[in-house]
This record gives C-alpha cells, structure tokens and sequence, in this order.
DNA sequence: ACACGAGTGAGAATGGTTTTCAAAAGCAGG
DNA sequence: CCTGCTTTTGAAAACCATTCTCACTCGTGT
C-alpha cells in the first residue's frame, strides 16, 4: 500500500502518457535539494534544506515526491538502524551499494560483480528463484577516523 | 526516607554479573514463541502468538525481551521493507546472512567468507576502518514457485 | 520471611510516515 | 481569455511501530 498506484482512468478525453509527472515548482525544488547534497538524508532533513533555501513546500509533499522519485529508481532508499528512510540521488541508476560512513555519513557507491554471482549462486544452490538482495557497507571514513 | 543505611555495601550483594538476565515466566514464553516459528516474525506477531498459546505477556515486555535477546546476539534483527522489525531465533550465534523467500518467507541461513573478506578489501580500499555491513537475499523458494 | 532491585504492564508519549479533503494549479479545447 | 476536467498541494489528523512512565509485582540473596 505503500506504492504509488495511481489509478489511470482509461476514460480520460486525451490521457497523455502513462506514471508521467507533472512538473511543479515543489518537486523541482525537491531534486534540486537533492542534487546540493552528496550523502544520504532523511525526507525532513530535505524538508528542512527546502525551507532554507527560501521556497517552502509542505512535509507531504515533500515524503510523495520522495517515494515517486525512489519508484521511479532516481534515487536510493535506505533504512538507517532506527528504521528512518533516508534518500540519496546516486550517480548511476544501475544496481550497486554503497559504503556509509557512520559518523559523517558521507557515501561512496561501490559494485561487485563478485557478490552479484555470488547471491546467484547461492540462490541456485538452494533452489530459491528471482534472487535480489541488498547489501550495504559501513564504515569510519579517513577524515572521521583522523578526527575523533 | 528511613534509610536503613547498614547496606553500605559497595559491591552491591544483588548485581553480580552484568547482563545477567532474571528467568522469569515472560521472557520464557518469548524464548519459547521464538522457538515455534521458522521465520521471522515481528514483535507484535510474537505477542499475538504468546497470546495465542494462552499466556499473556505485555507488548512493551515482548520488545524489551527481543530487545535484549537481540542484543545478546541470541536473535537476528532486520527490517523489512516497510522498517518494521522482525526478529528470529537463529540456529548459530556466528556472523551469518539470510536467504528468504519473499512470498512464505522461508528462511536459510547462509555464510560467505568471500563476501566478508571482499567487503574488508572494499573498506581498505577507500581507507574506511571498523567495516561492518548488511546483506540479505530475497527470492522465491522452491515451494512457492511451485505452487503459486 | 525480608528487603530491595530487577521485571512487568497499561496506557501515555513519541516520532516518522501516510491519509484526508478542500482549495489551488495544470492542461486541453472552445 | 473562459470552461471543465484532472492532478497536485498542504495543514492537520490519522496511523502505527516502538519507547517511555511509573506504580506495582516478583525473584533472589540474606
């Protein structure tokens, strides 16, 4: 239920494409927002960067243009340990992970074929079907672990 | 406050051990849910199925219990798509990872000594220290596959 | 049995996220 | 520039998993 499933009327008089966003001065504001960060941040903490910036978007919207943009694969989602969804705009939209620092939180995207084959592998081992997985690093990045 | 003040015992008679977790009826029936299942299961799940079993433990106890099981390593934790926990009682204390299936949510444990050495090389490799990390697979196990 | 601290539970509090719904904005055609 | 239709927005309320509060109970060592 968390997904953005529109129901597309069929009747509509001249229904332009399907899933195609409207662009308004909000989600503008909220990629823009994404794009003056490099690490991962919550949906209020962009919330907060778009009000001090000086345009002001509600919280909702703010949250729904989040969960378009990660469904569209524009952006990465993860969880940190409490269970807050944190959002990133990554330089690929291939599939990778990343490498977070746990102090500063800044992030560096990473591949590994090997791992890929690897869970591959494992799948077929088992005899499980359609394997994905998720897979993320953290670390103390040099400039956290110089200055404590 | 009538201080009896002949316990001026500072090696407190009564907190021996740190960590030292009191049996109590509770945390048995938690243990014992636990035991039940093969998969992981939330906290509420595990209250519902206390109760189910005629016992009657207080939701807040259930998740100070998982809680300390979690931290005693006795449990594996993860979130679910939707950032609930879930919690399961694993066959082996050892660092392992998870294979479930994404429609039963059967479970296999799994270790990959490769993955763990190629993410200690990822984290040398970006002069990240203390590298730790998350992995679990997802797939379609042989039974829901065949049976849909 | 006794005392005292650990453990418990009902309900309130928290806090991130989603929903509601009426008003505002986009878009296409007249 | 209007008109009718749909999408988007936002403030506040609803949701919901999880944690906290605090008076009370239980387990344990003496």
């Amino acid at each position: 239920m968390t997904n953005t499933d529109r129901d597309r009327v069929s009747a509509a008089p001249s229904s332009p494409e399907p899933g195609a966003l409207r662009p308004t001065r909000q989600r503008t504001a909220v990629t823009e927002a994404l794009g003056t960060v490099a690490d991962f941040r919550s949906a209020q903490e962009i919330h907060d960067l778009i009000a001090g910036h000086g345009e002001k978007v509600g919280l909702a919207t703010v949250y729904r243009t989040l969960a378009a943009l990660a469904d569209a694969g524009v952006v990465d989602v993860l969880r940190t340990e409490e269970g807050e969804a944190v959002y990133r705009r990554c330089a690929t939209t291939r599939h990778h992970h990343h490498l977070v620092c746990r102090t500063c939180g800044a992030t560096e995207e990473i591949e590994g074929p090997a791992v890929e084959d690897w869970a591959g592998a494992i799948g077929r081992t088992f005899g499980y079907a359609d394997i994905s997985h998720e897979l993320e690093l953290f670390g103390t990045c040099p400039k956290c672990a110089g200055a404590p």
